[in-house]
RNA sequence: GCGCGAUUAGCUCAGUUGGUAGAGCAACCCGUUUACACCGGGAAGGUCGGGGGUUCGAGUCCCUCAUCGCGCACCA
């Protein structure tokens, strides 16, 4: 070796190994506490009064572990507050973890299925207790592969939406509700699931097609159709619309004796303005405890509502003698002893039409009226149209926006009752008399305020949704914690489109309402991971990617920029193992490229002296300084996909394959003023290069960048690269 | 029924305000020249879903149709 020989660091000389890199960085990270935007104050990485950059994450469900969605959620979020943290921003990415009411619920059911144990008749909070245990184990192996993901949030700061002041916000904003009447106990018809027994609100549904028969039934002088005979049984009002000619003999309020299913009824006619005489015969009978629409009418009306399905969804003694049986079971059997009387017209077998099914478990949904709290949304939906209409909120991709807007016009109450153990209790007294509902932090109520009855402590849970729209706020410690000052409203709601209504449009309205301000300025939402072949997996496929094996196999930085490169927001990406294999081997060249680049540099640090450049490396930076210009600009409209695929084809196709040859040939020339300033050039590079990349691909950056600062400082909170004649290193210079 | 997307090279997708079609992967040919074979060089590959319109000029704007996907409302 001659004395100028460079030192390599003789780790260069392997290809570059993603398992001896990962987990050190990741410890070097954590140990330095960067994650804290208050250390990076501390330490003077980050000015004092420098603009805060906020990020929530959307916090893990507990129940099982990271699957690729959260891989994309990590890769995409990461890369948000690595950038903003090197753009000089005070940037706070909080995590969390969501007890995720239901679906916890659901996945530790099957648990107990498995070990021939069902929840049922089970002790309420012996059930909780095991699944809070399920959770908090969960979570600890969640975190761990969230780490994996390289994800730099802020730990000291996480939260659970169980932890105490969480739950102490959710119950404060729910009494604001109840003292401004926006929220109410009232009996509404709800959609039921027989098997889960609990009700849901209208979004958790999943609405199916089938094709069932349909019958045509003799209702006295009329003909009814229904798909749905085993409701009948307690039809006592016949409707049809008012100027309908071909009824006009009937009036309102008349009774007639009819021979119904199980003997004779006496009928009142009902003429309706609500009724479509196009439809059918332009008659109805009507169920209102089973159905909104029937519901609607007798509210109006004032009609009596007889229920005739149980819970389980078994026939109650209004049935006669299909009582206690089981509504499937019962349906042929009905229609065999109306044929038996002669009251059936016809039926059509081959009847298309939408049933409501629940969304976990298939079971169609039984709608049943129940006594629960529902939320009135429109005037909270009011207020947030204004804002979204007005452009307040930022929503990428844009066509969100409208979708949105659609909703909150045609908005629903929100039934927010679940009739499941896990979740946070609802803090409410119920009449065991009237059924009324009364908030009641305190425990202090011990009468019913309106007739005196006994109360009794309401047995039910929040929807989960009710408390994960609060968490922007209830995570920042509304009202008088000094992060909710510092750091609310947040910056970037990023989020899976497919919870748009759940969780965003919620979080938006709650909101607003709750501190007055919008939660966050920018929502970015992200589609599905679908396999290669552009199926959505699932494991009954048997086509879920595991993000650890990729990890594992190709190495973190590899998986997270294969999830940003060709991934626009809001539409779903095909993940092949074919793309993140390519993306391990950038890793690689990147690591040859600075082997290249060291081994020729006999000093490490050169000072930097533009002005002495040489005429081409002069053009190269201006080529480059340019480059940097775009990218950050699209750094900042949140074009990740570009900017990952520009930065891809600089560092490959013009510095490996064009510059690097160019420059062997001008080392191996007499020129000194050439070889020096194509020697700065090339290291002026590959720092920027580091530098850009590092959101994307944050441990090899740092693992080169270590090597190369021998440990002297992190690359993560290195400041981004400005152009070297233009100064936009972001909205605060630190130096 | 209403709404929202998508349709570009074999595959996955870019394509900013309309100005000669791009990338990665795969496939093909050549090449072991000490940064890298987890590599290099080269060539090939598309009437931008169909039709119509606006324009000097349309992948891009307008209309229409088709196919696929997704929401919302559903009708007794």
């Amino acid at each position: 070796m001659r004395d100028d020989e460079p030192v390599i660091d003789p780790k260069l000389l392997k290809p570059y190994n993603p398992k001896d890199t990962e987990d050190r960085i990741y410890k070097l990270w954590e140990d330095s506490g960067f994650f804290n935007p208050d250390v990076c104050i501390e330490k003077g990485t980050i000015k004092e009064d420098a603009e805060p950059f906020t990020l929530i994450m959307p916090p893990t469900n507990a129940n099982g572990s990271l699957h690729a969605g959260h891989g994309l959620v990590m890769a995409i979020e990461d890369l948000i507050v690595r950038y903003k943290r090197m753009r000089g921003f005070k940037t706070l990415w909080l995590p969390g973890l969501d007890h995720a009411g239901f679906e916890t619920q659901v996945v530790y059911e099957r648990k107990l299925e498995k070990e021939g144990r069902t929840r049922f008749g089970m002790d309420k909070n012996e059930l909780y207790k095991e699944i809070l245990d399920f959770t908090l184990h969960n979570s600890k192996n969640i975190n761990g592969q969230v780490r994996k993901m390289g994800s730099s949030c802020d730990w000291s700061r996480e939260k659970f939406t169980l932890d105490d002041n969480v739950v102490k916000t959710v119950y404060q904003t729910f009494k604001k509700l109840y003292d401004d009447e926006l929220v109410y106990r009232g009996n509404r018809i709800v959609s039921w699931c027989t098997k889960h027994q609990t009700s849901f609100s209208d979004l958790e549904i999943k609405d199916e097609e089938r094709v069932e028969p349909y019958y045509y039934l003799k209702y006295g002088p009329f003909v009814i159709s229904t798909s749905r005979p085993e409701t009948k049984f307690g039809d006592k009002y016949v409707v049809m619309h008012p100027s309908d000619e071909r009824y006009k003999e009937y009036k309102d309020g008349q009774k007639i004796d009819l021979e119904w299913i199980n003997g004779p009824i006496t009928a009142t006619i009902i003429k309706d303005e609500s009724i479509d005489m196009e439809f059918g015969t332009g008659v109805m009978t009507i169920t209102p405890w089973h159905d909104s629409v029937d519901f609607e009418i007798a509210e109006r009306r004032g009609l009596e509502k007889e229920q005739i399905i149980d819970e389980n969804g078994k026939l109650l003694p209004i049935a006669g003698e299909f009582t206690e049986m089981n509504i499937k079971k019962a349906r042929p059997l009905i229609i065999e002893k109306l044929q038996s009387k002669g009251l059936v017209e016809k039926i059509d077998e081959n009847y298309k039409h939408v049933v409501r099914t629940c969304y976990k478990c298939g079971t169609i949904l039984e709608p049943q009226i129940k006594n629960q709290w529902f939320i009135k949304m429109k005037p909270l939906a009011e207020k947030a149209l204004e804002i979204i209409q007005n452009d307040k909120i930022k929503y990428i991709p844009e066509h969100y926006k409208k979708i949105t807007v659609h909703w909150l016009l045609n908005i629903m109450d929100w039934n927010i009752s679940r009739q499941i153990v896990w979740g946070i209790p609802i803090p409410a007294k119920i009449c065991v008399k009237c059924g009324n509902g009364m908030v009641d932090l305190e425990n202090k109520i011990s009468k019913c305020e309106k007739c005196k009855g006994e109360v009794k402590q309401d047995p039910d849970t929040f929807d989960t949704w009710f408390s994960s729209g609060q968490w922007p706020f209830a995570t920042l410690g509304y009202p008088d914690n000094k992060d909710f000052k510092t750091y609310y409203p947040t910056d970037v709601m990023e989020t899976a489109g497919e919870i748009i209504f759940f969780w965003v449009s919620r979080m938006i309205m709650l909101g607003l309402y709750v501190t007055g301000k919008i939660p966050f300025k920018t929502v970015y939402l992200h589609g599905l991971v679908l396999d290669a072949k552009g199926q959505k997996m699932s494991k009954s496929k048997g086509n879920v990617i595991d993000p650890l094996i990729l990890t594992d196999k190709y190495g973190t930085d590899a998986f997270r920029i294969g999830l940003i490169i060709g991934n626009t927001p809001g539409t779903s990406l095909s993940l092949s193992e074919d793309k993140i294999r390519a993306y391990k081997n950038y890793a690689n060249k990147l690591w040859n490229i600075t082997r290249f680049v060291l081994s020729n540099i006999d000093e490490v640090e050169y000072e930097e002296d533009f002005d002495n450049y040489s005429k081409k490396d002069k053009e190269l930076l201006k080529e480059q300084d340019k480059l940097i210009e775009e990218i950050t600009k699209e750094m900042d409209e949140y074009k990740f996909y570009i900017v990952g695929e520009k930065i891809y084809q600089y560092t490959w196709s013009r510095f490996a394959d064009v510059i690097l040859e160019e420059s062997k040939k001008i080392f191996a020339s007499t020129s000194e003023k050439e070889i020096i300033s194509r020697k700065q050039f090339l290291l002026h590079t590959l720092d920027k290069i580091l530098k850009i990349l590092h959101p994307f691909m944050p441990f090899v950056t740092e693992e080169i960048w270590q090597t190369m600062k021998k440990g002297s400082s992190l690359l993560m909170v290195e400041k981004w690269p400005a152009s070297t004649d233009a100064s936009q290193g972001g909205p605060i210079q630190n130096d």
